[in-house]
DNA sequence: TCAAAAATGGATAAAAAAGTCCATTATTGA
DNA sequence: TCAATAATGGACTTTTTTATCCATTTTTGA
């Protein structure tokens, strides 16, 4: 039961992945991606929904409209799209205490912040625009 | 909705945490335990149960009967109590693809391994022993 | 030997997460 | 202006996880 973030917050990613170089320009709609992805459209438009609110999309509504990145694919991280999905998750304490501090804390509460170190600023390193390259390398491969 | 480990496993963790050398040595009941914790009793149980399947505890049944440590609670590190509990939850890929190995592997293949190695080599290197430890050193100092 | 103590495994209930649907709103272009 | 397209937000359903309960089994010692 290891999870680093929602199913929803996963659509989201591998949503995203998904896009070309075009669609960055001329936005994309749901349909498309999910098509392309084979992802659930109603479940995956939830989740567009939350990426609007979050400032990381946003939605034109009416003919020929759909969904715009609002910041460059390149500075938005994989880090980034999983608190604007899933929110601040990072922050609570592993072992579940309401009040985790330095002083007055768990049992592995040093081992667990120099883990989560490493695991935020690994998923800071990624970003979307690498997500969908390497996604669109594999596809030629195979 | 990140999660290292389950909500039956964080029960088990803190219950094994507060135990004592005295307990070590003379086995414990799930009452005692669960009394010391606030944890609940029905649940922990259910814990406990899968962690004796898994040759972490042993139980004995009747009365002064309970449950002893099978292994040294040195030789059991926090990630070998996440796996008894949860099953061998580090193996999945992170994005959900069925097969994801080096060729053919999802977006984020290796920046994942490299995050994974890292959690699970710190998981590793916490013992029980060590939960007990400092879990009854901050009760003393609070 | 039998009542009490302690664990077991299966059944069921409650809560949370995941997934679906729809009536509504916004926008476009014929 | 209005029919068609595309997104929105809320309501609802299903599935999974978490939590509880109980009848049964095992063991002990009076």
């Amino acid at each position: 039961m290891f999870r680093v973030y929602s199913k929803g917050c996963e659509y989201g990613i591998r949503a995203l992945s998904a896009l070309t170089e075009l669609d960055c320009k001329d936005g994309f709609s749901i349909e498309t991606v999910c098509r392309r992805t084979r992802l659930p459209v109603w479940f995956t438009r939830k989740v567009f929904q939350k990426l609007v609110r979050q400032n990381v999309l946003f939605a034109k509504c009416g003919p020929g409209g759909g969904y715009y990145f609002k910041k460059n694919p390149e500075d938005i991280s994989f880090l980034d799209l999983i608190q604007a999905v899933d929110g601040n998750v990072f922050q609570k304490c592993i072992l579940g205490k309401a009040k985790c501090r330095r002083s007055q804390s768990c049992p592995i509460h040093s081992t667990w912040e120099k883990i989560k170190k490493v695991l935020m600023s690994e998923l800071r390193s990624v970003s979307v625009k690498q997500l969908m390259e390497s996604r669109n390398r594999v596809l030629h491969v195979s």
